[in-house]
DNA sequence: CAACTGCTTTGATATATATCAAAAAGAGTA
DNA sequence: TACTCTTTTTGATATATATCAAAGCAGTTG
């Protein structure tokens, strides 16, 4: 059963939003808070498949996810692309244009969204002012190298299935701390696109959740998936067999 | 032929090092690098295979490298290990420390090493005096997502020949862009090393290279390699079929 | 120099995943 | 409902890379 990325009415203020646990206003000050209030003055909706912004664009803001998911993507030249991430509520993405005010690659919504935009010029004063605020640009950017490591690791030493356990278990978590189910949730995205995240055709993706469907650890219908044994997906993952 | 990477006497001062191009200090005024000079105050040496740092060691500073080259690698916890990167003079490491406050992977020397340490507290509040020192910070931090981005579209959707020559090309334009040579370059790393960063075995690596050999694009002497058709490896990369 | 050690190359074979193909299942629409 | 279009599943086969094994080299140490 689909289990919704709960939706607010869009108010413009972080002061008030829901996810600021998650997103920018970790303590601050109610001053603080304020000021960062004047920072977010967009705020836009998405339908599936709209771009954010596109591989080339100009850089001019960050962007955080208000409700909705996207997935982000690199094109080469040859045609072929690869999915670097699927965001969720309350993550900030295009963190990748900072470095030559180009976006590097694209953001396409995959449902009806709701984004934050976040003038970085206005965001780098704002980050002077607040240091907290700074610190925790820092962070974010830092946790981003992280997750990009950790798949590295995943695409650089994990076969097939190892590579969808990591997957199904960080959607797992990352639904978890947004407040839903860790066990019960429908995938937003395709078996190509899951595929092309994990370094894998999307017939390998397919049989491997098949094959953890006859082991009993999950159920798989189509993209509503119950994680029915969370402990042997963790076990797929640590020993290199099941 | 060995082309070792030039070495000055280590001097502590940014403002009078030959790397400021690369490193930290661009576009600062004569009194924002004096500032810059406070602090970096420890130089350090490393031999072949010290540690930098460790997975799991708490983290205070970012590390410039002077001169030597550094290979950082996470670990799983079933003994496999993915090797990150490699690393040279100029660049900045330790960037993936900054979002838990515990460095997520370890940097080990290649060889003998200078470093510079830059406590990251200080860091940090220096540059909010320097608007551009933290506009460049941010830019390091984005310049490693792209990298580990490409990396995984490396990961993800490259053969083996067409991911050696990727990290071909990418050593050969670090070692231009040092001065260096563009085609004739000493490799630091083993082919089990180079294997693990493209997530190939070594046998696999080695294939390639003696490949490559055949078809008269480079010549390889175990480490010391010579790039004779720059053009091919390019087109290696583009063609997806050479 | 010889013996040792670790790294690299090369060959033979195994295996995981890709590819090709077709059927089945859903989703949207007339 | 019937129809189209896309996505997913499953099977048969091909292929790139891994694995296993041995030999060659280079550097180090006694």
């Amino acid at each position: 059963m689909p289990l919704p990325v709960s939706i607010h009415p869009p108010k413009s203020a972080c002061s008030s939003c829901n996810l600021a646990e998650l997103c920018l206003p970790i303590d601050l000050s109610a001053r603080e808070l304020r000021k960062l209030d004047e920072l977010s003055t967009l705020k836009r909706n998405f339908s599936r498949s709209d771009y954010l912004y596109r591989s080339g664009d100009k850089f001019r803001s960050l962007f955080a996810i208000h409700s909705g998911s996207f997935k982000t993507q690199i094109l080469h030249e040859d045609g072929r692309e690869q999915v670097t991430g699927f965001q969720m509520a309350g993550e900030i993405i295009g963190l990748d244009a900072i470095s030559t005010d180009i976006h590097a690659c694209e953001a396409v919504a995959m449902e009806s969204c709701v984004v934050c935009e976040l003038p970085f010029n206005k965001l780098e004063a704002l980050s002077r002012e607040i240091p907290t605020l700074q610190r925790h640009l820092y962070k974010i950017m830092s946790r981003e190298i992280v997750r990009d490591q950790g798949i590295m690791l995943l695409l650089g030493s994990m076969r097939a299935e190892e590579r969808l356990a990591a997957f199904l278990l960080n959607l797992s978590q990352r639904y978890a701390a947004r407040g839903l189910s860790a066990t019960q949730f429908q995938l937003r995205m395709s078996r190509q696109e899951i595929g092309s995240y994990l370094g894998l055709k999307l017939e390998t993706v397919s049989r491997a959740f098949s094959h953890f469907q006859e082991d009993g650890i999950i159920i798989v219908k189509v993209r509503a998936i119950e994680i029915i044994n969370l402990a042997s997906l963790q076990a797929c993952l640590n020993n290199s067999r099941l």
